[in-house]
DNA sequence: CGATTGCTTGAGTGTCATCAACTAGAGTGG
DNA sequence: CCACTCTAGTTGATGACACTCAAGCAATCG
């Protein structure tokens, strides 16, 4: 209720502040002591919500903000030189956005909403001067980048040898842990972005994409209505994405 | 000639300091003062070299260093379900490996020297507390994961996107801009993996990997003997990679 | 010197992309 | 309110690209 308040009244900085955000055990508050909280609660600009379809930044502006997402979601793109646009992340409520822009001052992709979609935004300088200040807010952004790389390198494991059903499994099983962690259901869901965008960012066909998740529906391993989603067998799910999974976390051999 | 003794006398810690490293414009002391690179420089271990096939970490064990190249190449991978490798990575001199240990304290890949290869280890303890004193070491922290970041989705995009052709030809010219960025020439080479690595990391298989290397050699795009590589023809190689080639830095759309 | 490993080349096959047609739903405008 | 258009999604037919299997060669190694 409160929540669906907070989302519409975005300038009120009283209801947006980190320590009520339910979101702040997930971001970088995390690990945060109260007053640390506040001094990061000060430097983050909450923004009015993005609507389908707009822009948070594109591809070549220069690098100034990293940004939350508060809900909603985010697809990050770039064009390639025949004008197409590669999908390279979609980004869920508590995950930063930005991060790749750091190097060269300029974000390397374009960051577009997939629907109503509300952020945080964190001017770097400001965190980067601060993180000085907070140790455990270094530590925090350490640890969200060094998370980034060793998942874009499952991606790029997923991209490289896995074939379409695995491909589609694994898409589903990550958005579904990606769900749970925010203390939403694990097996049912609704998917924000269309077949050709997870066609896209799989690399895969449209046509691929919808036979495979017809292919699931008929073999009783999901539900699917449209965008909804509801995983049914998780075993065999898992069993199609093999054991190294969701980040290869598990492989503490 | 100098280099080639500092590279046996690694217990020497006059010949094995940054500041007289041929690399320190690459590394991490970039844009360091003096004083400043003096306090990375002790407490950055030169580590004794590392053989071919040997190990410098392994997947599962508890991250505490992160290592920069000196010599040599490494690989890094990940063992899936099936026991195969994945390689996720090449590095070479002045480049860091070991940031995807940090999220979670355990280095979830496995690192490898493909041919004799010293590096400097730098445990991560130190450096995170060294880099709240020294601001341009921590910014310069930040843009080595950031760029870290978005090269692998540049990889992503390789590997989802691209053809047989497309892959080795981006392959090639991203290892001969490693090497010119490092004083060597960009266009003669030699490969410090086998085609079964380059395949795996491609996504490709052995034989493929081989036949367009023939194939470019018989269209005189590069001229190949055994691992030494020499590209001829370097506008029709980047026409196959197309433009977003070597890290879409160049899209400043 | 046989054995092993890395690389190459050839032949056959399968997975997935492409092309094409069709359906359903949403938005538009007369 | 009903055509009209446009987009998203599905389904089928066809073919290409890359994988697999197989064999052979060269170099290295024990």
């Amino acid at each position: 209720m409160s929540a669906t308040h907070t989302q519409t009244r975005f300038n009120s900085t009283l209801t947006s502040q980190c320590q009520n955000c339910s979101l702040s055990a997930l971001c970088l508050p995390l690990a945060l002591a109260d007053e640390d909280i506040n001094k990061l609660d000060q430097i983050i600009e909450r923004k009015k919500p993005l609507k389908k379809g707009e822009f948070l930044f594109r591809q070549g502006e220069t690098f100034d903000s990293v940004f939350a997402v508060r809900s909603g979601t985010l697809k990050t793109f770039n064009i390639t030189s025949l004008g197409e646009e590669q999908i390279t992340g979609f980004y869920c409520p508590s995950e930063l956005v930005g991060l790749s822009g750091i190097d060269e001052n300029i974000y390397p992709v374009s960051a577009k909403a997939l629907e109503t979609t509300t952020v945080c935004e964190i001017p770097f300088s400001h965190l980067e001067e601060l993180s000085s200040h907070i140790p455990s807010l270094k530590r925090q952004l350490f640890k969200v980048m060094s998370r980034k790389i060793s998942d874009d390198q499952q991606m790029m494991v997923l991209l490289g040898k896995k074939n379409a059903d695995e491909k589609v499994a694994s898409f589903l099983l990550n958005l579904s842990n990606r769900f749970k962690k925010r203390g939403y259901s694990a097996s049912s869901f609704r998917l924000s972005m269309s077949r050709g965008e997870i066609g896209n960012y799989l690399g895969l066909a449209v046509e691929t994409v919808s036979r495979v998740i017809t292919r699931f529906q008929k073999n009783e391993l999901i539900h699917v209505d449209g965008k909804e989603i509801e995983i049914i067998n998780f075993p065999e799910i898992q069993k199609l994405v093999g054991v190294a999974s969701d980040c290869g976390k598990i492989a503490h051999i």
